[in-house]
DNA sequence: ACTTGAAACTAAAATGATTCTAATTATTGA
DNA sequence: TCAATAATTAGAATCATTTTAGTTTCAAGT
């Protein structure tokens, strides 16, 4: 690292905390990267931010911006939009419902809805169109039985 | 095809009709994936459809698996679980907000949410615990200016 | 029944986002 | 300062999915 230590921002002081909340330490590519993800408030993928961060680091590799965002993400800083990279699953139940998907043991579960979501409060943008809404549900099964070991299949 | 054709089943029947709406035609193969993911009410993934349409049809080929399921899909017969197998994307918005999804443009959109997910009524299983709920939204920009293109980083 | 072109099928290779590996470098606390 | 630990790097590996190219099946018209 070329650059003199100890002159941190403010968007840095903030990023130090919340890293150190999670036991990871504030390093120059963090914060690098941090501060090119608020430069633009769009949704870049792991791959642009690596391009946008390398314009000005170009040593920075691919690894460690895939580290940071998880870092970022595990210290709340950052939401990831797709969630699931996982196989995609598919569902035979045609009745409405979402999905409820179990962190521990990766079991998928239809969830009926009582409501439709077309009700719930938006503020929908002029300019968008909505053509389909999706609920997702992340959490866990709470009898071990059911879900303590990990499956393919569900 | 070494089967007989001609006595197809009441499944079936619904399958081609469904196919036909938009342009495709009932196939031996189609028919076995269909019933294969009938006869579990699970969320399996491709490949797991793959073993177990192979269990019975040793020939179909994973391709095959993959196209039944899209045309299954495109016929209304069977969701996706996970929608989106693009690059993951990265938000650094904190405040509540969902995605809005363009299917023309592939941009990303934040959502103002003017209620929280909580209050939705669902009917949640007793053995299950939410942690975090999920809305994404897709559908199109009307304007065709903001949308045209197709961008990488939306 | 027979031809013909389109649609569907197959095996295998290619793709592409992400994760892992092994080696190097940086940071922290003793 | 030194050792232990954490972070970074380049590149290889992974794995779900898509594409390719060649073959087979189907449906419509003779």
């Amino acid at each position: 690292m070329s650059e003199r230590q100890g002159h941190w921002g403010a968007e840095a002081i903030e990023l130090a905390k919340k890293l150190s909340v999670v036991g990871l330490r504030l390093t120059a590519q963090r914060e690098h990267v941090y501060h090119v993800l608020l430069a633009q408030t769009d949704h870049p993928t792991a791959d642009e931010v690596y391009f946008r961060a390398k314009a000005e680091k170009p040593e920075i590799s691919l690894a460690t911006v895939y580290n940071t965002l998880d870092a970022l993400v595990k210290c709340g800083l950052v939401k990831q939009v797709n969630v699931d990279r996982a196989a995609t699953r598919y569902c035979s139940n045609r009745k409405e419902h979402c999905h409820f998907y179990c962190e521990e043991c990766g079991r998928v579960h239809d969830i009926e809805l009582s409501g439709s979501l077309r009700n719930f409060p938006i503020r929908m943008p002029q300019d968008l169109t909505a053509r389909q809404m999706y609920l997702s549900i992340r959490g866990a099964c709470k009898n071990p039985e059911n879900c303590s070991r990990r499956v393919a299949d569900a």
